[in-house]
DNA sequence: TTGAAAGCGCTAACAG
DNA sequence: CTGTTAGCGCTTTCAA
């Protein structure tokens, strides 16, 4: 490896000119800096950035965090991220949590650890009294996608209550009274919670066995609780899914008990991926404000880090409700 | 911060002593050990990874680059790899390149300053000679899914070009000789030459009117080089598509011009997704080998950085076709 | 405009 | 068993 040391060396300068030169410091003779930079280049000088931390600069380096790198959604924002902030010069170090609170604070501990200079937390299994407790002051944090308000740290989140109230009351609007629910357990609560809201502003009454939610998730979560669901004796008109690969899995189920999509059922999913318009039946859904989290995640987080007082920010989203084809208007038996 | 040096003043010991009772040396008498350790434990010490590398230690950092993290592909092999080194202690750094060399080429210089301990390049796009010019010669390199050999460094790699003739084989023997192509720029290659290979192999003439191959991607992608070669006149019979996410656009499109699937016109596809089963018309697909990729990856990093003369591996995985219901026998006219 | 020197936090001989 | 010393590669005062 070249260091500044092997530069100065064979200029017979010092390694402080050097490194002055380098980073462009005005006070350098123009000719030695030439010299230096000449060299530098001929020798494809690269600074050590461990070095470079240590002495004091920014590492440039953020962490992020998110349950699972599988899974559309949160790969899609690790990608904006990424690519929103190599173009700041900064690189980023990933760790997945799988919703596990330790796992996640072993990754607050190795990014401190490494000098990062920012981080974003996608769904933070900690509560907010924890996370203030494990993560340096310093250290600038953008929570996303968080379950609980936080009063410590900036947030971006999606209007999830609203959405979800908003998928709801068109469903009522479509005239169905016995409305489903399937979520799994990690992802749901505040998604039920506009469910339940939605429901009672429409003074329909809320039935447990309306509802299925466990552990499962995925197109076989979902194909597995539509099942369920309607094996029961109280049979839904209509089933909301917390997103849209579960409901691709009970738009299968509900096929395969012979139902017809949405004559006999209808199927509301959240998020819109990008396979929705090539399904055989194209999911009415809850569309997440696509491409922005990541965004706004970067541009908050920039601001933090470069304006040491710059204020906590709490950002919310919308998201929106897409009309297609897989959601009718009850069935009149 | 905590460092070595609070708890050396507190305990009126040198940080030497300190820095061998925290790693456990046996140069240190039980009971300081145990005193150090216990101040540590309660000042919440926490080393400082930037300064242990620098000092000489490893970095216990991994470099990864893919050319798209939104690609469940992609991001299945940098889970299985975060999966496998959080518990070789390892954490990750993730670049990706976009199918660009000089996107490529800036990681890798990131990478090295950062004094990674080893890094794996999914879909490289740059030359092996370049590659091997850029990459510090101490660094452990695998090399994931290359389109060229690459004599310096481990390779993993799927055997592409079989699992394409595995299909085609299949269609010809479904009585297909009409068999088209679908496919992108950036990840054919190899797989055109499975295709031609098997053509050939199956006296069968290879005909451009057959192939479809342009810039765009996913499900849009799919449908759009589908429609494209079903307004030809020479049709195929059935289509082979270098993915499935095209091939589901490549299944709708046919839908759209009439055609049912698999009695008018057969679509096979390459990957095995999640999500095949769920579909209306679950796709005959080429599977590849699941989780492997990720885990054989670190698996040869891993030794590769312990074993400092270990040899280069080259290992090649088995892709196997997967019969579902988007294949038929020729229709007879 | 340049050099000397201290220091970031830690490790690793080398003495003692 | 423990302290002293040097050094990893770079930045940053402070002098000159």
């Amino acid at each position: 490896m070249v260091t500044l040391k092997d530069i100065a060396e064979r200029l017979g300068v010092d390694i402080s000119t050097v490194s002055r030169a380098i980073n462009d410091s005005e006070r350098v003779k123009p000719q030695t800096k030439a010299l230096i930079k000449a060299l530098a280049e001929e020798l494809d000088y690269k600074p050590d950035d461990l070095a470079q931390g240590l002495a004091g600069k920014r590492t440039n380096t953020i962490g992020i965090i998110v349950p699972e790198i599988i899974n559309a959604y949160y790969a899609e924002i690790i990608a904006e991220i990424e690519e929103r902030v190599i173009h700041e010069g900064y690189s980023i170090i990933l760790g997945q949590s799988n919703f596990d609170s330790r796992r996640e604070s072993y990754y607050i501990n190795l990014f401190s650890r490494k000098r990062i200079n920012g981080m974003v937390i996608v769904t933070s299994a900690i509560p907010a009294e924890s996370l203030k407790k494990i993560i340096p002051d310093n250290i600038p944090v953008v929570l996303v996608e968080t379950a609980q308000d936080n009063p410590y740290y900036s947030t971006i989140n999606i209007d999830n209550e609203n959405g979800v109230k908003e998928a709801i009351e068109y469903l009522v609007k479509l005239g169905h009274r016995k409305i489903g629910f399937i979520g799994d357990t990690i992802t749901t609560a505040v998604r039920l919670a506009g469910y339940k809201a939605a429901l009672a502003q429409n003074s329909i009454e809320y039935s447990d066995s309306l509802v299925c939610i466990d552990n499962a998730r995925f197109e076989k979560g979902g194909y597995d609780k539509m099942l369920n669901l309607l094996n029961r004796k109280e049979k839904p008109t209509a089933v909301f899914c917390v997103n849209d690969t579960m409901a691709i899995g009970a738009v299968k189920a509900a096929k395969v008990k012979g139902l017809k999509i949405p004559d006999d059922i209808s199927v509301i999913g959240f998020d819109d991926i990008n396979i929705i318009p090539y399904l055989e039946v194209p999911l009415t859904t809850v569309r997440q404000p696509k491409g922005e989290v990541g965004n706004i995640s970067v541009s908050v987080l920039m601001k933090m880090i470069k304006n040491k007082n710059s204020f906590m920010q709490n950002i919310v989203l919308k998201p929106e409700l897409v009309v297609r084809e897989s959601t009718a208007v009850v069935k009149q038996n």
